[in-house]
RNA sequence: GUGGCUGUAGCUCAAUCGGUUAGAGCGCCGGACUGUGGCUCCGGAGGUUGCGGGUUCAAUUCCCGUCAGCCACCCCA
């Protein structure tokens, strides 16, 4: 092992190139689908852009460096940022909602671990200038859709859902006030990890609670169901308004038919602070793997980094854990050659004939492959099956003198003769394709 | 950034207690097969045992360091 890609960059072979352009298409057609227009932007920014919203954190973990120039930039560890620029400079002259996606290369310098590199593939779908529920849904069925396409089922991944107002509601209900509740939230996404008992006891320290009502505090994270919630609410006497956008989204996705893949479950916070509404996250049914997709409602963010307030709603799907589930669990990708057709010189007298020919077909837009040395034609078949190749094209002494080709399809076995005139001009996909 | 585990051929793995020339399957190349592929059989190439140091008559094996991978913490775009 000479020498390898950096920690936490890939080198993609064809066979990963190939899913990951599986995946690009996916996540292209799914976004079509909704109606999302595709943006880009520059992979390296000025350093600025993420320090100044940004937490700390982010920011020790950016690729950062000074340029030629001696400015200080950095290579893009979100998209965010740059939407918001983005959307602040057209921001009067775009009709809302605006639906734009993209899929950035994003860097984070971190320790890697499985599913999660120092580069990676995102899709992110934004919604912005809308702040009701529907906005909400429409995003989370877009998601669910885009892991449906690879086959996946509710049997393999689930939605949890959750709203960062309601349970902020809940935890001031308990009495909890600012730092309170952001500890409370911090040992809440602990909950399907830790023990309980721990949990409490952190909780209990980092937020000076009693035993008990710390224990009543996780307990708003245990709500995993619509019951659940409308009677944690109606215990606490919360505002019935507070919760109607969360069960409007959830209704939403079930008038689609995604009941199936959604649940409610408090205990999803997602880690940034910014989220003010719906919050969600996709996991593999076996919860063996990290989330596959998180996003959720971020009303105020544009306002803060590019000036333009409008509500917004978003998701990031990374590349890196959609392609693990779907290379373990999702439909095996239809296996197909490089090539249609493969030319066979019986002599050498015939290379010629192949040249000319390979190269009619390609014009025509076939996908052609030959030898590219003089071989036995028991090496250039085997070769063509290697690659796959529906049919074998021979051309040999015979075939030459009469203007025709012997066509053999290799699954089958079968020969028959052809003019060359009919071969170019036969439909480009073969029949089976 | 902290801690734990792992590192042998392109891939998946062997190699007895520290002991002779580090093996196998798959893959790759060639042959059986100069007008017919897949299958089969035969042969071949491919290794600084991650790297560096130490202990020892002797290290893939034990020790230290380092790098990389995995896992946990941290954090999660």
């Amino acid at each position: 092992m000479h020498s390898q890609a950096l920690p936490g960059f890939r080198d993609f072979f064809p066979d990963e190139t190939t899913l990951r352009n599986r995946i690009f298409t996916v996540w292209r057609d799914v976004a079509a689908r909704y109606g999302f227009e595709e943006y880009d932007g520059p992979p390296l920014e000025p350093l600025e852009l993420y320090t100044q919203k940004s937490g700390e954190e982010i920011v020790s973990q950016l690729y950062a460096f000074e340029d030629k120039g001696g400015r200080a930039v950095a290579l893009r560890p979100e998209m965010t940022p740059t939407l918001a620029r983005m959307v602040a400079q057209r921001a009067r002259a775009l009709k809302k909602p605006i639906r734009w996606f993209t899929m950035p290369q994003l860097f984070r310098y971190e320790r890697q671990q499985r599913g999660r590199l120092r580069e990676h593939f995102q899709l992110n779908m934004d919604l912005i200038g809308e702040a009701g529920p529907l906005a909400d849904a429409e995003l989370i069925a877009a998601a669910v859709d885009v892991v449906r396409a690879f086959g996946l089922t509710a049997a393999d991944f689930r939605v949890r859902i959750s709203d960062r107002r309601v349970a902020q509601a809940l935890l001031a209900a308990h009495g909890l006030t600012g730092p309170q509740i952001v500890a409370a939230y911090a040992q809440i996404d602990k909950l399907d990890r830790d023990p309980p008992e721990d949990l409490v006891q952190n909780l209990m320290r980092t937020a000076s609670l009693e035993e008990h009502a710390a224990a009543r505090v996780l307990a708003v994270g245990d709500i995993r169901s619509i019951d659940a919630l409308r009677a944690a609410v109606s215990d606490a006497s919360i505002d019935p308004d507070t919760v109607s956008p969360l069960l409007e989204c959830i209704e939403a996705l079930a008038s689609m038919g995604l009941a199936d893949y959604v649940a409610i479950d408090m205990s999803v916070v997602r880690g940034l602070a910014y989220y003010t509404g719906i919050v969600f996250e996709l996991f593999d049914a076996r919860r063996t793997m990290r989330a596959i997709c998180g996003g959720g409602r971020y009303d105020g963010l544009l306002e803060a980094l590019g000036g333009i307030d409008l509500p917004a709603t978003g998701f990031g799907m990374g590349d890196v854990v959609l392609g693990e589930l779907v290379r373990e669990r999702g439909q095996a990708s239809e296996v197909t050659g490089a090539v249609d057709l493969f030319l066979v010189a019986v002599t050498s007298e015939d290379v010629p004939a192949v040249l000319g020919l390979a190269h009619e077909l390609r014009d025509a837009g076939r996908r052609v492959e030959y030898a590219l040395k003089a071989q036995s034609v028991a090496k250039q078949l085997k070769l063509a099956s290697a690659r796959a190749a529906s049919q074998a094209v021979l051309i040999g002494p015979d075939e030459r003198a009469r203007r025709e080709a012997l066509v053999r399809d290799l699954a089958t076995g079968e020969e028959r003769r052809m003019a060359l005139s009919r071969l170019v001009e036969s439909p480009s996909r073969p029949a089976d394709r």
